[in-house]
DNA sequence: TATGAATGAGACTTCATTCAT
DNA sequence: CATGAATGAAGTCTCATTCAT
């Protein structure tokens, strides 16, 4: 990856998460990423491909940050850093357009990145399992819900206190 | 409102909710409509006006199903009510097209109307301290958070059934 | 027809004949027709609907031309009215953009229509069997045949004097 | 001429002769030489400077196969071989290749390559001349004529005969 | 000699909007 | 009120060509 190359994904990943995918122009990209307009579809075939690129980083981002609690073996410790997961994501810019690119598109594009969620709801699933909760399953779905929509107001919502949700959820859930 | 605004607003409304704002070309709303182009912009000045319009119109409805939660007396009533808001909204097309309207528009343009859910929200708190929750603000707040996981995925998700998660929430808050 | 979508397609005749298709662009013809290049789009779909609509014309051009030499009942008269084709041809420079443009589309899209070709042939040959020539099939491939390399010659060379050749033609088939 | 020089107007013979000079873009011939688009400048200036090269390859081998025709001095043998030029040139596929080039070039840029058909001209009028022929220099000009007619539907027509029309031609002329 | 990243002009196309009828 | 022809700006993409390595 040259250092254009990743110019641009920088300036992308900005914009689309401003603005949209649909929104926001080619030039606009190149503009931001001081780059020929031309070098985009050089190095990623079409606008399309720029978006599959980015998605496709932020994948692997979202991996590493699911990694840690999918492996988690203490269930309360595996509940907990759930709930936290966006207090880590809050922390960095870049990470906080990736999820912000990831809904977005969601919407855009209406489509549910369903499989990406298999591994946390089983590992959610098993944890509520071990405390004995009567539910499992619908403990854990309730969970993916709420997360959802966490991050929808998190994301929208500019005076949104996510820490105060947080503080409660994880009282609640005594982790 | 003329027949031919209504067909205009229909489709408007079918469109922009399938595809997206930008994604709709007011040339495909005059298709679907049957109406020739230049009426849109005779009846609403222009492709935002023709939104407002519709978002309006949303509003309007929303009001109407806000209404009778937020005025039922009994705190249990309510809050069950509220956790049913969807099964009502799943039951008519354009219901759900007016929803599905309002999340689009709210992550294309990222503005969460926090105004329309001032009232709800006060209706919840007030109901949570009438049952005696011992954070009844932050339960309220839970719970509109939830509403907008589930609605995000009521919308999103193919398969996901909505039923059965409103039934476990129903056990949970005994309503 | 509007007086728009005639001037385009006269200019598009134009500059497709004289400098070919894919040498044309789109605001060229735009240019050349006084019009906005957004309203090719909107009469013709697309560069290549352009195309098709242009050659549809030609062709019902080279039917009525056609039309004359086979439904002519005298076999030497037809002969000589085929000979002669490029002659009434050469007189309107419209006709001759057509016939230019029809052979420019064969050699860049290697498309030999040779449907159209049929009726003449079938003509020829019944011409050819009333004179009593011994291969009359061969006799009307070779003729066609000519007839190609006379149209490119005449389209192609500058100083080719074809009335020679055609009245050195009409000798030969004593017509 | 180098290897990769060599790799590189094979390429762009093919690739001019089946989809045109302009249709073919210097990345396309690259990649099927298997060679950086820059070399295709060092070598050759531009991408006029690649098609010049061909066309200067494609009159050596022409010359090569008329000097064989020309020189021939029993002149219903010269007419045969001419007649049977295009029986030589499909057994190579290189050798159609450029011929294919010639004739789409021809009409990409009209240029009618008039001076390079003088010596067989003069040599079919000498030849027609001693068969005592009457009109030795038009019966010249409708066989160049008639060669071009066939090369034209030898090049185009998919299911074309031409041997069919050439022995009818060599009968015609008695060689 | 050879590569391939990079450019900039221009290609085709879409679209919101205007306007004469 | 209603149409649909017309526009112009902007969008995505292609391509010949240059240049640092």
């Amino acid at each position: 990856m040259t250092e254009k190359q990743e110019k641009i994904i920088t300036a992308a990943l900005e914009l689309f998460a401003e603005e949209g995918y649909r929104s926001t122009s080619t030039s606009k990209v190149a503009k931001r990423a001081g780059v020929s307009e031309g070098l985009i579809f050089r190095h990623f075939t079409n606008k399309d491909g720029l978006l599959d690129a980015i998605i496709k980083m932020g994948e692997e981002q979202a991996k590493a940050l699911f990694a840690d609690i999918v492996l988690e073996p203490d269930p309360k410790e595996l509940i907990r850093k759930y709930i936290e997961l966006f207090i880590t994501v809050s922390k960095d810019q870049e990470a906080i357009n990736f999820w912000k690119l990831q809904f977005k598109i969601k919407w855009e594009l209406e489509i549910y990145g369903e499989h990406k969620m298999e591994a946390i709801k089983g590992a959610l699933i098993n944890a509520f399992e071990k405390l004995r909760y009567n539910h499992p399953e619908q403990e854990a779905n309730l969970l993916l819900t709420l997360m959802d929509g966490l991050a929808t107001r998190f994301i929208l919502q500019q005076q949104f206190d996510m820490s105060e949700t947080i503080e409660f959820l994880k009282q609640k859930y005594k982790v």
